[in-house]
DNA sequence: CGATTGCTTGACCCCCATCAATCCTCGTGG
DNA sequence: CCACGAGGATTGATGGGGGTCAAGCAATCG
């Protein structure tokens, strides 16, 4: 069994305000787990029992809306938290996570995070401020919902994908987004996302080889977001 | 100067988490404050430096899109914090919040809210839940600009209206939302709004007085609002 | 009591959802 | 190794929701 204070991924999310105590402890309850492509993390509804730490890969976060399709709310990578939400208030998920790629997490069973909310106020706060952030983010994505057009948010959720998730070995994007996928981000139909990327092709703005998405002018890409 | 440990208000909110001695000290450095209706508590890109406490009154929070309109993501209302978002992650605010009504409100500078985190930690975890319930707002939000229809919004915004704020002495919505407003929580044109509540009165459904709007049938909005 | 602001209604039309048909891709099993 | 089937990708046709513009009306305020 590996030790969380030997890992460095704990240095990017809330988990660096702990000490080496609270580290040590956790260790010993941790598991670490592989997730395919395509496997749920945890479903809306259901107790998550704990947070997920994320060594590998990504995952979409999404919640089902009542006309039966899915809302992807956010996407989380290599180095965040998982699944913290619905802890803090101990409540079910309104969330389910479903990997985009192969994944690495351990998990962290719920009594201990508790124990240590109890123990370390650092880590609380911690915590408040990323919580308080991602509502801001939130904030934007409603005004771009509310604001804009699906071409225009297509554009705006190629820029974020194009600045926060790390490329493949080729250049491209290095998550595998289905064009329902991309639709189910934006709010449109699957068949939007195809004709606004071939339209962004077409001006060669974007390449698409084996459906993967390289992103040629950001810039341009930019503009579209705001509307020009 | 009257004594926060006298005032019901901090029941209603994060601040309930204090102690008697915490309150005493706050009081001490919080300032009373009495808004008029359409007055800017703070602006978007400003510190707001402190925290609000609503004694009375309910205001929109909102945010600027780039093609110039105004997105009201919340209401807040008696009983309730505000701007305790930014403080949290000490930055300039991203939203703007203005009074709805007559508002009476306590304000508590900045210095001693991050005192309260230093030395109650409980204050700051009840902060986190409160935060993350916010979260999950949002997220249903999210859900409802990017698969409902606007007519579906509108409906679920009254509904939410309904139940959420205090009815006028003469059983209207206790807040006189012009159509603009409406248009800027559901992301619509005021004129579809307009339409919109036309139509709904004309099914008897809700009935308009002076701009007020009474809900007669809110079963019937709620079944608009999921898709029949 | 003008004048500014918000409300209302109508006309027009564009964006995009929906439906349908075809093509592509890839995993599976014979 | 290839045939096959299933799910995703693509393209076209069509219609409607709702954005936009314009003009008239009501209400509120200095």
């Amino acid at each position: 069994m590996s030790k969380c204070n030997r890992c460095i991924i704990h240095q990017f999310n809330s988990l660096k305000a702990l000490t080496k105590e609270d580290l040590c402890r956790i260790s010993q309850y941790k598991t670490s787990k592989i997730i395919k492509k395509g496997e749920v993390l945890f479903e809306e509804g259901k107790h998550v029992n704990g947070v997920f730490c994320i060594e590998e890969g990504v995952c979409k976060v999404s919640k089902k809306s009542n006309n039966g399709r899915d809302q992807i709310l956010l996407l989380v990578k290599k180095g965040n938290l998982l699944g913290e939400r619905s802890l803090i208030n101990d409540e079910v998920s309104n969330l389910k996570a479903t990997a985009l790629s192969a994944m690495k997490v351990c998990f962290i069973p719920k009594e201990e995070v508790v124990r240590t909310f109890e123990m370390n106020p650092k880590f609380t706060l911690n915590l408040l401020k990323k919580t308080a952030l991602a509502l801001k983010n939130t904030d934007n994505i409603i005004v771009d919902l509310a604001q804009k057009t699906a071409k225009q948010r297509l554009a705006s959720t190629l820029i974020y994908l194009y600045k926060n998730i790390d490329k493949d070995t080729e250049g491209a994007i290095g998550v595998q987004l289905s064009r329902e996928d991309f639709a189910n981000i934006i709010g449109s139909a699957t068949e939007s996302v195809i004709r606004f990327l071939s339209e962004f092709k077409k001006s060669g703005i974007i390449s698409l080889k084996k459906k993967q998405v390289f992103i040629l002018k950001d810039a341009k890409l930019q503009q579209i977001a705001q509307g020009f």
